[in-house]
DNA sequence: AGTCTTAGTATGTAGACAGCATGTC
DNA sequence: CTACATACTAAGACT
C-alpha cells in the first residue's frame, strides 16, 4: 500500500517520502484496512519495531485534519521525550506533559498532539484539565503494561475515565504480542491487528558449546575468552555488528562490561571513545563512574539505572552512532528507548524477586529483549541468543521462551493498595457520587469486562471506602459520597491515602519538629521507595536510633524491624545531602549510584511537597519549617543558604560561595556592592544579580498599590473553597 | 617466601510514575 | 517458602 494514497495531510507524506518510506509495511497496510481513517478503535499487536509509531501517526495526523485532538498516552518520560522529537516538526503542534517535564505547558491544550505518561494524564483528570474533553483520538503506547503490578490499574483507570467521559472517543492501542490480544480488543470495542512480521529477520536461538542452536540450523561461534557470554558477544563486534547483553544485576551488568573491555582493548580504537571517556572522568565522582570511564574508552559500556541520566544518554547516543560496541544492562533497556543491536543476548533468565527468591523472567519481556536484535537496513538479520547450561535446557529454552506464546493480560485492580486511590479520585473527580455510580464505572474497566463476578473486587471497594471515611477523606451522607477537602488534596496532589494519612496522622500528634524527623515519616510510605538494607548498615543505623530514635516520630517497632531501617536509612542519605554532604561520599556511605541519589531526592521532594500541602491544613505551626525543608531538600543545601537560593541565578553552588564569603542574605549582598560579587562570582552573575535588585524596587512599589486588591481576591478563593466539583 | 589454585562460605539482588512553579554550574 | 553468581577467606599446591 503506498503512503501517498493514504488520506492523510502532505506534510507527513513527504517527510515519508524524503525518509525513502513510500509503501507501508504489511501489518500497517492491515491496520488501515481495519478502519482507522474512518474513526475506528484498534489495537495493534505486533513486534517491536515493525512500525507501530507509524500507525499512530497517521492516523493522529488524519484526526487533526478533521479538527481532532490526540493524547498519546506512554509508560516512561524519557519515551516522552523520543516521541516528542519524532512526532514535531511534521506540521501539526505537538506538546508534552510529564511530571519533571511541561514545555509549552500554558497552551498545552492548544496543541493536537499531546504526549504525556498515564500518571500524568491521570493527574490532569484529576485537575480537572478542561482540554482533555476536547480529545478526540488516544493511543496507548504498550497498553499490555496493563498487566504492570504497580503501574497497571492506573493506566486501565486512565482509559477507563476518558473511554468513560468522551463518547465516540477513537482509542488505538499499541501492544507488544500479548496472549489474549482479542479480549483486550473487545474490552476497547476495538478492531484487531496481530501479526509476526518484521523488517529485519530475527533468528532465535540457543548456545550450547560454541554453537548457536537456531530453528533453521546452527551456527559456530569462535572462543576467544574463557567465557562463553564473552565469546558469543565478541562473534558479533569481529563481524562488524554491535551487542547488547541483558543481565540480572547491577553487579553483573559491571562485571559483563568489565571483562568486555579487557578483551576489546586489542581491538578497539577510536578517537570519539576516548573523547567520551574524557568527557565521563571530568565529572565523575564515584568509581564506579571511572569504571565505566574505563570501559568505554575500548568500546563496551554498562548500562543501569544507579547511573546518572547524563552517562546514560551519553552511552545510547554512543551505541546508536555505533561506536560502542557492546551494552550490558539491566532491565533499564530492555522497556526504554530505541536501541537495536544486531545481537541480543538474554543471558540471565532469572531474577531476584523480593517474595519469590529467584524466578524466571516473565516470556513477553523475553520477547521485548529479543525484538531489540536488527536494526532495520543496517543489520541484515537480528540474532537473539540464550545461553544453555546442559544440552537438555538447550530444547527446554525454546519451548519455555521461543516458541511460547506471550502470557496473557490480565487487571491488576485488585492488587492491595492499588484500588484506594482511585476510587478517592473517582469520587473527588465526580466520576461517581454514590456506591451505584462507582459500580457503574468500574465495571467499565478491564476488570469489569473480563470478571463476570464482581465479589472479589466488591470487597476491596468497601474496604477501601471504609478506609476513606475513617480518615474523613470522603463522607457518605444518605447515598451520596463526597471528598472532603482533605480527601480532594490528597487526590489532587496524587499520593497514596495510606501515605496521606501516615504523614497527616504522624504531623496531628507530634510535639517538636525536625527534619529527620519528617524524613524518615515521608521515606517510610510506599510513595518512597526504600533503599536495600546490607549487613553493614546495621551498625551505623543501630548507632543512629541510640542517639536519636527518640526524636523521630515513629517508634522503633519491637519486632520485624527491616522496613523501619529501610525508611531510617533512606533518610539519612536525604538528611546527608541537605547537610551538603559531597555527593561521592553519598554514595560511597549508603552504597548508591549518582542515578539512585538523584532519583530519591526527587522523589523525596515531591512528597515533602505534599507534606508541607497537608501541614498547611492540620498543623499550621509546621507548615513554614515542612516547606523550608521542600527547599533545602530540591536543592540540596542547609538552611542558613535559604535567603539566598531565593535569588534568580543562585543555586546551590554559588549560595554557598557567597556564604563563605560572609555573604549571608540579599541585603548584605546588596551592601557588598557590585565589586565585592563580581570578585567572587564573576561579572556576568554579579551583573544579572544587581538587575534584579532594581526590578524588584520598582515590582514592590506596584505590589503596594494592588495591596487591596489581593486582599479580595484571598476572600473569594476561601469562600468558596469547599470542593469545587463543578468543571 | 611468594604466587596461584581450590574449596567453602558469606553476601546481596531491576526499574521508576506523580506536585509545583520557573531558571543551575 | 523457592536461587544464584560473585567476593571473600583460608588452606593447600606449586614455583
Amino acid at each position: 500500500m503506498k503512503i501517498a494514497s493514504l488520506p492523510v495531510p502532505a506534510p507527513l507524506i513527504e517527510y515519508c517520502e524524503e525518509k525513502g518510506i513510500t509503501d507501508l509495511y504489511p501489518p500497517q497496510a492491515a491496520c488501515v484496512d481495519e478502519g482507522i481513517f474512518s474513526g475506528k478503535s484498534l489495537l495493534v499487536a505486533i513486534p517491536t519495531a515493525s512500525g507501530k509509531t507509524l500507525v499512530a501517526e497517521l492516523a493522529m495526523h488524519a484526526q487533526v485534519a478533521n479538527g481532532g485532538k490526540c493524547l498519546y498516552i506512554v509508560p516512561l518520560r524519557a519515551l516522552a521525550g523520543e516521541k516528542f522529537r519524532e512526532f514535531s516538526g511534521k506540521g501539526v503542534k505537538v506538546g508534552i506533559s510529564t511530571g519533571d517535564l511541561d514545555r509549552r505547558d500554558e497552551f498545552l491544550g492548544a496543541n493536537d498532539i499531546i504526549i504525556a505518561t498515564s500518571e500524568k494524564v491521570d493527574s490532569l483528570l484529576r485537575n480537572k484539565t478542561p482540554w482533555l474533553r476536547q480529545v478526540t483520538l488516544l493511543v496507548v503506547d504498550e497498553v499490555h503494561l496493563i498487566a504492570s503490578p504497580d503501574r497497571g490499574p492506573t493506566l486501565e483507570m486512565v482509559i477507563t475515565k476518558l473511554r468513560y467521559r468522551i463518547p465516540n472517543l477513537q482509542v488505538i492501542a499499541l501492544s507488544a504480542t500479548i496472549g489474549n490480544p482479542k479480549k483486550l480488543a473487545d474490552w476497547l470495542g476495538a478492531g484487531l491487528v496481530t501479526s509476526e512480521w518484521r523488517p529485519v529477520d530475527l533468528r532465535q536461538g540457543v548456545f550450547y558449546r560454541g554453537k548457536i542452536h537456531f530453528h533453521q540450523g546452527e551456527r559456530e561461534v569462535a572462543e576467544p575468552s574463557k567465557t562463553e557470554d564473552l565469546n558469543l558477544c565478541i562473534d558479533t563486534i569481529e563481524e562488524g555488528g554491535q551487542c547488547l547483553v541483558f543481565v540480572n544485576s547491577r553487579r553483573n551488568a559491571e562485571g559483563f562490561a568489565k571483562r568486555a573491555a579487557a578483551a576489546f582493548k586489542k581491538r578497539v580504537k577510536s578517537p570519539v571513545l576516548e573523547e567520551y571517556a574524557a568527557r565521563i572522568l571530568e565529572s565523575a565522582t564515584t568509581d564506579q563512574e571511572k569504571v565505566l570511564a574505563a570501559c568505554i574508552a575500548t568500546g563496551s559500556a554498562f548500562h543501569h539505572a544507579g547511573l546518572r541520566r547524563e552517562f546514560r544518554e551519553l552511552i545510547e547516543e554512543g551505541f546508536l552512532k555505533g561506536e560502542i560496541r557492546c551494552i550490558s544492562s539491566t532491565p533499564t533497556l530492555a522497556a526504554g528507548l530505541n536501541l537495536p543491536a544486531r545481537r541480543v543476548i538474554i543471558r540471565d533468565l532469572l531474577r531476584f524477586s523480593g517474595a519469590e527468591g529467584m524466578a524466571p523472567i516473565p516470556v513477553g519481556e523475553y520477547h521485548q529483549m529479543a525484538g531489540r536484535a536488527g536494526r532495520p537496513h543496517l543489520d541484515p538479520y537480528g540474532e537473539a541468543v540464550m545461553i544453555a547450561k546442559n544440552e537438555q535446557s538447550i530444547e527446554e529454552l525454546f519451548e519455555r521462551y521461543i516458541d511460547a506464546p506471550a502470557e496473557p493480560v490480565v487487571s491488576q485492580c485488585t492488587r492491595s493498595g492499588a484500588l484506594c486511590s482511585h476510587l478517592l479520585s473517582l469520587i473527588a473527580t465526580g466520576f461517581a457520587t454514590d456506591r451505584k455510580g462507582l459500580s457503574k464505572f468500574l465495571v467499565q474497566t478491564f476488570y469489569g469486562f473480563t470478571h463476570a463476578s464482581t465479589k472479589a473486587l466488591d470487597t476491596i471497594v468497601n474496604q477501601s471506602l471504609k478506609f476513606l471515611t475513617e480518615t474523613e477523606m470522603i463522607t457518605e451522607i444518605g447515598d451520596l459520597l463526597q471528598a472532603t477537602e482533605y480527601g480532594a488534596l490528597v487526590s489532587r496532589l496524587y499520593i497514596d491515602p495510606l501515605s496521606a494519612e501516615a504523614i497527616s496522622g504522624a504531623m496531628l500528634e507530634a510535639d517538636g519538629y525536625s527534619d529527620r524527623a519528617l524524613l524518615q515519616v515521608v521515606c517510610s510510605t510506599s510513595d518512597m521507595p526504600a533503599l536495600y538494607l546490607k549487613s553493614k548498615d546495621l551498625q551505623y543505623l543501630e548507632k543512629f536510633l541510640y542517639e536519636h530514635g527518640d526524636d523521630l516520630w515513629q517508634q522503633v517497632p519491637w519486632e520485624d524491624r527491616e522496613q523501619f531501617y529501610r525508611s531510617v536509612k533512606t533518610a539519612m542519605l536525604l538528611s546527608d545531602y541537605t547537610d551538603e554532604v559531597p555527593e561521592a561520599i553519598i554514595c560511597e556511605r549508603y552504597d548508591v549510584g549518582p542515578g539512585d541519589l538523584y532519583a530519591a531526592v526527587t522523589n523525596v521532594t515531591w512528597l515533602i511537597h505534599a507534606a508541607a500541602r497537608l501541614a498547611a491544613m492540620f498543623r499550621e505551626d509546621l507548615a513554614p519549617a515542612v516547606r523550608e525543608l521542600e527547599i533545602c531538600t530540591s536543592q540540596g543545601i542547609r538552611r542558613e543558604l535559604l535567603p539566598l537560593v531565593r535569588l534568580k541565578g543562585i543555586g546551590r553552588v554559588r549560595a554557598r560561595r557567597l556564604f563563605n564569603n560572609g555573604i549571608t542574605d540579599p541585603a548584605t549582598l546588596q551592601e557588598a556592592g557590585f565589586d565585592r560579587i563580581t570578585s567572587i562570582l564573576g561579572s556576568g552573575v554579579a551583573k544579572s544579580l544587581f538587575s534584579q535588585f532594581d526590578e524588584k524596587e520598582t515590582k514592590e512599589r506596584k505590589d503596594d498599590l494592588q495591596g487591596s486588591s489581593e486582599l479580595v481576591k484571598k476572600a473569594q478563593t476561601s469562600l468558596f473553597g469547599f470542593g469545587g466539583c463543578d468543571e
